[in-house]
RNA sequence: GGCGCGGUAGCCAAGUGGUAAGGCGAAGGUCUGCAAAACCUUUAUUCACCGGUUCGAAUCCGGUCCGCGCCUCCA
């Protein structure tokens, strides 16, 4: 079986050919840099992510590019209130986002492009629609791309111009467009935008939303490109627009495969602040979630699937992962043993790695990947339940895991807080107490370090204090 | 009006023609001073509903009901 992948423009899962043998230009949609990202923005980011991993898994370089938006409606409005430059503004949301993207252990892009860093970029396509008389300048001093000059228009959405119904978010302010389908390349300068503004042929002004990924993409990944990911919100109108651009300015193909996310939902219905159902990812951190266990739900999910994000589905995730912490630490106290048999581990393994392999070739059928993860799991435990797993068996073992979580990257453990001085107390007056058989004392001690949130396990090597 | 997505066990969720993966939970067992943790086993004659095609359908076709998204700057 080799890679395929569901591509938004023809709706159905094409097998994958990359454009040069080995590699894949991966372009994603970023963040907006306004506000804090909320955890279904990073459902996005850690589809794009597993994504990326599966492609690296199966032998790709990838050079991937995801931009920052940092100018727009947003961003300017919101710096302005705060009383900050558009920079010192969208710097400290950039920063959040790195720090939440490493929370959830998003591997990096290669590059971060930002829209303020590009201008000249867009102006030079712009300016080259226009020359194809694809573009026109309005009476406003803006630049409008024209729908009705680029027949192509619609391939993503499959939409007719004549079908759209003009939405109430048509702003008011863009009445000096020849068609309401048509969308601004670059915005003449408004009193709203402050000291935001740089010169074009056309007046000064601030580029439009869609040409920064059209001249980014273009930029690092040039005009004809492999991947191009984002939420499916984004299919209309950006992503749209952003191949009406690209390929009415540059005469060849824009991208081969458009893949998109369906939304996370919080309890079944969207999130939204006035539901009081909105978290950041620092929400629920602070409800005392991990990284990773945020990083399994928003994971386990297939990407094409809406994800409802619960903290029944966080404890569900807690869950699962500490099975894998257990069966890991299992095996790495069998590793220490002489050898045994390795054939049966081995084969377990090895059909472990066949069928997650497979699986997220498959369009990234995640859920059969973690199936066949949990299956060697059950395996391997019987067979070190009989003895059957030791010394090299278990290496190997434990290679078939660690290879399978440079996809996943959920098998470390976040770091632990540590134990309080106090809790530790009561476990230690605890131990003491079963030393001198008082177990009427110990229970109630242990009944204690309950009620303050800890529970107690007596393992081989000692007591152990754990966060409940 | 247009374009889409989805309804599978208590919950989450694969499977798109060959006789229901996996996770969580629950129940039983092993272990333990008792627990906890861990491990093992069990847990859908059935896939929203009604017809049809087929030797065979959760999967294909027609219809019905229900939930959800997008239609100008929300991942």
């Amino acid at each position: 079986m080799a890679l395929a992948f569901t591509n938004s423009l023809t709706r159905t899962k094409e097998p994958f050919v990359s454009i040069r043998p080995g590699e894949v230009g991966l372009y994603t949609c970023g963040p907006t840099v306004y506000n804090i990202a909320h955890i279904g923005n990073f459902r996005a980011y850690v589809f794009e992510d597993l994504l990326k991993r599966t492609l690296q898994y199966c032998g790709y370089r990838v050079r991937h590019v995801m931009n920052l938006t940092d100018v727009d409606d947003k961003t300017i409005r919101d710096s302005r209130a705060a009383g900050l430059s558009l920079d010192d503004f969208t710097q400290r949301f950039k920063e959040a986002f790195f720090a939440d993207s490493k929370v959830l252990r998003i591997a990096p892009a290669d590059v971060y492009p930002a829209a303020t860093a590009h201008i000249p970029e867009m102006i030079t396509l712009i300016q080259a629609l226009i020359d194809k008389g694809i573009a026109y300048r309005a009476d406003d001093g803006s630049v409008y791309f024209s729908i009705a000059r680029w027949p192509n228009y619609g391939q993503l959405v499959h939409i007719e111009a004549e079908q759209m119904r003009p939405g109430t978010r048509v702003s008011h302010d863009e009445y000096a467009k020849e068609s309401v389908a048509d969308f601004a390349l670059w915005k003449s300068w408004s009193e709203d935008d402050g000291d935001v503004a740089w010169d074009s042929p056309w007046g000064r002004g601030r580029p439009g939303w869609h040409i920064e990924c059209s001249a980014m993409s273009a930029r690092y990944l040039g005009p004809h490109f492999d991947i191009h990911c984002g939420g499916v919100d984004n299919m209309f109108p950006h992503h749209e627009d952003e191949i009406a651009q690209s390929e009415a300015a540059n005469g060849c193909r824009f991208v081969n495969v458009w893949m998109h996310c369906a939304h996370l939902v919080v309890d079944g219905v969207k999130m939204s602040k006035s539901l009081g159902n909105f978290y950041t990812l620092r929400d629920v951190l602070q409800r005392g979630w991990s990284g990773r266990e945020v990083r399994y739900v928003l994971l386990a999910t297939h990407y094409r699937q809406s994800l409802n994000f619960s903290f029944r589905a966080c404890e569900d995730a807690r869950a699962a992962l500490q099975r894998l912490d257990a069966f890991r630490e299992r095996l790495q106290d069998a590793a220490r043993l002489p050898d045994s048999d390795t054939a049966p581990a081995a084969a377990a393994a090895q059909a472990a790695e066949a069928g997650f392999r497979a699986a997220l070739e498959d369009d990234l059928n995640i859920s059969a990947a973690l199936a066949t993860l949990f299956d060697l799991v059950r395996e391997g435990n019987r067979l070190l339940d009989a003895g059957t797993v030791a010394g090299a068996a278990a290496k190997a073992i434990l290679g078939t895991l660690e290879r399978l979580d440079s996809v996943l990257a959920v098998m470390a453990p976040d770091e632990d807080a540590g134990v309080p001085a106090d809790i530790q107390a009561l476990a230690d007056a605890r131990q003491a107490a079963r030393k001198a058989k008082d177990f009427a004392r110990a229970d109630q001690l242990r009944d204690q370090l309950a009620a303050a949130g800890w529970v107690i396990e007596d393992t081989p090597k000692g007591p152990r204090v754990r966060r409940r």
